[in-house]
Formats: structure tokens, C-alpha cells, sequence
DNA sequence: TATGAATGAGGATTCATTCAT
DNA sequence: AATGAATGAATCCTCATTCAT
């Protein structure tokens, strides 16, 4: 039964991922011990390392599990030939409605993970490259579409389009989350919408 | 001659911000040790702790400098009574350029400076409130000229704004400078105009 | 068919000596993990503790068994009715030529071996006994022959032989083996006789 | 006042070498602690490191400094015109009553000093080179005086001269010193000198 | 004011050994 | 007998900060 180890194993590597995402949100990653993590996994501080290189791999690891289901949501939720307006919002929906259910999640992403060493900062930006293609894509469609301008420059306004929500979010954390995020929505994808229409 | 020995005071102190911009850009905030700054700026390490409280009140300090010369600039080159969308091009304009032209401080300012305390976060939101609420003001003056649609949520706007540029210059460095940020000003201005005029 | 199991046992027990002795001549005793040990051998790491107490035990071990090997190829090489002038010799050709052929091991016995704890101290020269032994032997031997001076101290004397065979080989392995080591045999034999000799 | 600034740190330096002897004599050198050798010193832990890099640095001045000492010791008694049969008696004589007289000394050159890495070895033997040259040299006087057989080999006699000391007192020492040390001196330099000799 | 030697808390990581399977 | 995943004790060294001079 090897399904059987295998999946013994994905559980505890799942188990210390939610446990570092625990810890991390609390502290942030330079205030969080690695025996911190291992304590409330429920594991030794030993077995981290057959799991993960070091303490940011885990960090990595974390962010790149994250924003590789958040690609995958987006993926359900969006089809090719669906409308580049309408998957822009769906793209600022998801962005606003996931970080706001997985607050844990946002603080890691927003201020922990820029916490990290130098060597660390294009490991980040690799796994960002995803879901940053992802918005180019969007706009190439639209453009394509007719929807959107064709004098646009995608690589520019796919920046544009995720530091805006990015900031949002930024923003919104660090005022103690006292109003809804995902009533941000709206008029933020109509600021993105009246620049990027043909 | 208090103002002769005050003017010393401010000298070193300045030396100080000036050696630890060097290093931080260099090397990262957790990278950079405190005996490294007092060398580069020619002093004991003892003598950095009549300036500055700690390691953090330097990067703080630094970057309050930095931001309220870069909001001096600001009025300089703006005035109360010029078209909103002009003063919006202008912030932009000094934003890009300010930075291209002073890459350390855009390395700290975007990299380094995240890589911080939780602690340091509020002040370094406090440190960046002038510089929003800049941004704030041209909006607001921009409805009042009747430039800018009435029905804009100002408190979002400005974070849309704030964020889209600060991705810009962020994935500039990242991408290692190679293209010209201030080549950006024009369509950037564009995409906010598109979303802000009445 | 016991003695099938008991084969197999050996043939494990000597797999893993063999593989100890690469990987120590290789890193060194400290810096040689258990689990290359065990890699090398093609075992599992938990293995090893059914064969050896731990990791020490396995160069005692490795030293014994070498060491009795040495031992037996001198018993078979030298009769106790031959010449003691010519067994001194004999003992010197075969510590030079042995471990001259067999470079891991030299290195083991001269450089790794001393990198032990306190306590492995004693049981290695427990092991070095027979050997020592041995040449006071041939001293012995050679006073009753009327060959070596009556008035030698041959316990002090065994250990000036040993040490001055020891100290070569090390200064040999440490010169990067550079030059012949049976060929200092002759110079080597003849300063011992010289100092022997009724 | 600098004499006095860097008689301070000499102090120090001192202070903490004659600790780490005494820790390293009595626990080996994989079983001390940095933190035990500052204790005994009286000093913090982080201290050890403003005057020696690591932990091997400080083994390794410790050996230098101490040999050192037993050279100069050497020519103190020794000059170039005297006998060099009698140099011979003075190096055996110095080299076993130091030892004698400073056990921590013995234990830490004879067992722990091997017990050190890889890296250590060749730095040791470069500390060792000239204590081992000084036979050399003796040995070169000893065939000019014609006291000395003229077809020494002295780059092989200088080892096996200081191989057998050093097994001497190795086995001393092992033994629990249960006998003097010092008092070997007369039969063994009688040994070497039977050799010597034209 | 300025110095810089001294402090000492703090933590990631390794690896010999165990034990459930 | 054999496995190898899990354990967790153990420690060197860094570096922000202090304080005697």
C-alpha cells in the first residue's frame, strides 16, 4: 500500500504547512521559531527537516501551495471564451473574497513574506509569475475580444491592475480589517474596467 | 554656539541615515549589521545609540527623510490652484524618476523596508500617510474642478493609485533596472486618467 | 543450517566494516554519519545497530579486526626460531607495505582513529596490545638469542619502535604519499639494529 | 597608554588560552563547550570570539603558543656550538620534563589534539614543523661535528626521533602515568644515540 | 560626546539512536 | 532480521546593545 505512506506523508507535510501558517500570521517569519512550528504541528523539531530544506522553504512551500490553488480557483470559476471583463471582476472577486476568508493567509502574504532574505525574493516573485501571467492573459483576450483597448501594454498594466488590489489588501489588514474587503469589488474593478475598455 | 554644535549634531546624524542607506540597499535590513553602518559612516557602534534608539528607529528614520523630501518635492513643483490631472501626472513623474534616480533608496524603500518588524509596520504606515493623503488631496481638488468623476471613493482611489505605481518600481528592480521607469510615466498616467476623469 | 544464517551475518557484519572504513578514511571519524555508513553498505541506517553498539563500536571493531589481520600475517610471515634481527625487519616491511597497500586504512589508523572520544582511548590500545606485544617478543627473542643487547628496556623499547614506524607512516600520508613508504624500510631497520645490536 | 590597552588584551588572550588547556585536558576537545571555556575564563561566551575565530582557533594557538615555548626553551639551553649529542639529550630531556611538568599541556598534545578535523591537520603539522626541524637541525650539526654518521638520512631520522618521544609519552600518559616520565630520558636517548652515532 | 570592548540571549540545524511496522 | 521515519538533545556563533572610560 504505498497510496498509504504516501499519503501519511502529504498529511504531515500538509499538517505542518497549516501549522506555519498558523504561526507565522501570529509572529511573523522572523519572530517565528522553527520548534514554535514543530510544537503546534505536534511533531518534532527534527522532522521539519525531512520535510522541508530550511526554515524559509517552508515559507516558500506555503506561498507557493496558496497561490497555486488561488490559480486553480480561478481556473474553475473562469473559462477561455468567457467575456475578459467578466473575468477580470471574477480575478478581483477571488483575490478579495479568498485573502478575506483566509485571513491567516493574508498576513502571511502581504507583510510576512516580504520579511524574507534577500535570496528568497525571487524564489517569491517565481511562484507570483503565475498568477501575474494569469491577469496578462485576461487582458490579452480582452483585447482580442475587442473588449479592451488595443494600444494597451499588457506586461505594464498587469503591474498596475495587481498592485492596486495588492495594496487594497495591504491596506485593509493593516487597519484591523474594520471594513469588508470584498465590498471593494465593485469599484475597484470598475477603476480597472474604464481604463482598460475599448 | 549652540547652533554650531547642533549643526554638528545634524552632520553626523545625517552621515549616519546616509552610510545606513548604503548598507541597507546593499545588503538588507536583516542582512545588515549595526557595526556596519557605524563603519561606513566613520563612527563607534556606541556612538549610533546617541542618535538613534535602535536598529529599526534607523530604517524608520531613513525613510521618514526620504518620504517628507520626496512630499517637499511635491509642493515644490505643485500648487493649489493647477489642473488635478496635471498634479497626478507630477506625483507620478517625481515618483519614477526620485526613484530611478536614487536606486538605493528605492531598494530599501521597496524591498528592505518590508522586511521588517511587526512593530514597524504602523510606523512605516504612519511614515507613508503624508505621501497618501497627498495623493488624497489631488483627488479631491480634482472633483472640485469638476476634472474627476464626483461619485470616486477617494480613501479607495488613492490606494489604487499608490499601489499600481509601487508595483511598477518594485518589479522594475526586481527585473534588475532594465528598461527606463520614467518611460513608464506616460502610460501609467493614462490608465489612471482613463478611471479618474469626469 | 545455523551455520548458513551465521554466514550471512558475517558477510552483512563485514559489508558494513568495509563501507566504515571508506567513508571514515574518506571524512574522517567526526564528520562521517552513520547513515553514510549505512548507504554505503547498502543498508538501512537502523541496521547498523544490529551489528554494532553504536557508532564508535564500529571503529573499535574496524580496528581490532584489522589490526588482528596485521597480526596474523606477521605469525605467518615469521617463525618463532627465526633470526629476531631478521623479524624486526619483517615487522617493519609488513606495517610499511600493508598499509601502503591499503591507503583507507592507513589513513583510518593514523589520522581518523585519534579523533576519538575519551573513552575510546583505552580500547584502542587494548587493541594495539598484541601488537606491541609482539615486538617485545622479538626483542625478547633476540636477548635470549644473544643477538640484541641484554641491557635493553624492552618495554620502554617497543614503544620507541613502535612510535617511530607510527610517526613515518603519519608523515608519509600527511605529505600526500609523495614517496615510497617500503622504501624507507631498509634506513628505518637499520636504525633500529644499530640501537639493538649486542 | 596603549602599552597598556594591549597588555590588557594579552592578559585576556592568555587567560583564556590557560582555560581552554584546562577544559580541553579534561573533557577532550569534542566534548568541551565554547560556554565552559569562557566560565573557566571568567569571561562572556561572546568575548572568546573577539580573540579567537572558532572554537579550532583556539586549539590551534594553543598548540602554537605552547610549542613555541618549548622551541625557545630549546635554544635557551641549546647553542649552536655545543655537542650534538648532547643537543640530543637536552631536546629528549625538555621534551619529557615540560610534558611531565604540565600534564594539561601532555594530555592536550598527545590525545586531544588529534581529535580535531580534517582542516585542523595540516595546521597542526605546520605548527609541529618547527620543533621538528630544530631535530633536523641537530642532526645536520651532528654529522658536520663527525659526531654523526655522515649517511644519515635526517629528513627520515628527524620522524623517527620524534616519533618515539612522542609514543613515549602517549603511553605515559595512557598508563595513568604510573612511572616517571623524565626518568626514560637516559635510556632513550641512549637508544637514539646508538644510532646516531659515527 | 564619543568610544569600542564586552556582554549574553537566542535559534536553526544536525545526526546518533530508537522503535513501530 | 530489516527497515527508515521520527525523535529531540545539544551547541557554536552572531550581533544588537550597554557602559566604563
Amino acid at each position: 500500500m504505498t497510496s498509504g505512506l504516501a499519503e501519511k506523508r502529504r498529511e504531515k507535510y500538509e499538517a505542518i504547512l497549516k501549522a506555519a501558517l498558523k504561526v507565522f500570521a501570529e509572529h511573523g517569519f522572523f519572530n517565528s521559531q522553527v520548534s514554535k512550528i514543530a510544537r503546534e504541528a505536534g511533531v518534532a523539531d527534527g522532522t521539519i527537516y525531512l520535510y522541508f530544506k530550511n526554515k524559509e522553504d517552508i515559507l516558500i512551500s506555503l506561498f507557493r501551495e496558496k497561490l497555486g490553488s488561488l490559480v486553480r480557483k480561478f481556473h474553475e470559476h473562469v473559462h477561455d471564451d468567457d467575456r475578459a471583463d467578466e473575468a477580470i471582476r471574477k480575478v478581483c472577486e477571488l483575490h478579495f473574497t479568498e485573502l478575506e476568508k483566509d485571513v491567516q493567509l493574508a498576513k502571511v502574504t502581504q507583510l510576512e513574506l516580504r520579511q524574507s532574505s534577500r535570496e528568497l525574493h525571487s524564489e517569491i516573485s517565481n511562484a507570483l509569475k503565475p498568477y501575474i501571467q494569469l491577469i496578462e492573459d485576461v487582458l490579452v483576450r480582452g483585447i482580442e475580444q475587442g473588449i479592451f483597448r488595443s494600444d494597451l501594454d499588457v506586461k505594464l498594466t498587469r503591474l498596475l491592475i495587481f498592485g492596486a488590489m495588492d495594496e487594497v489588501v495591504s491596506s485593509w489588514l493593516i487597519s484591523g480589517r474594520r471594513y469588508s474587503l470584498s465590498a471593494q469589488v465593485d469599484k475597484t474593478v470598475d477603476f480597472f474596467l474604464r481604463s482598460l475598455r475599448a
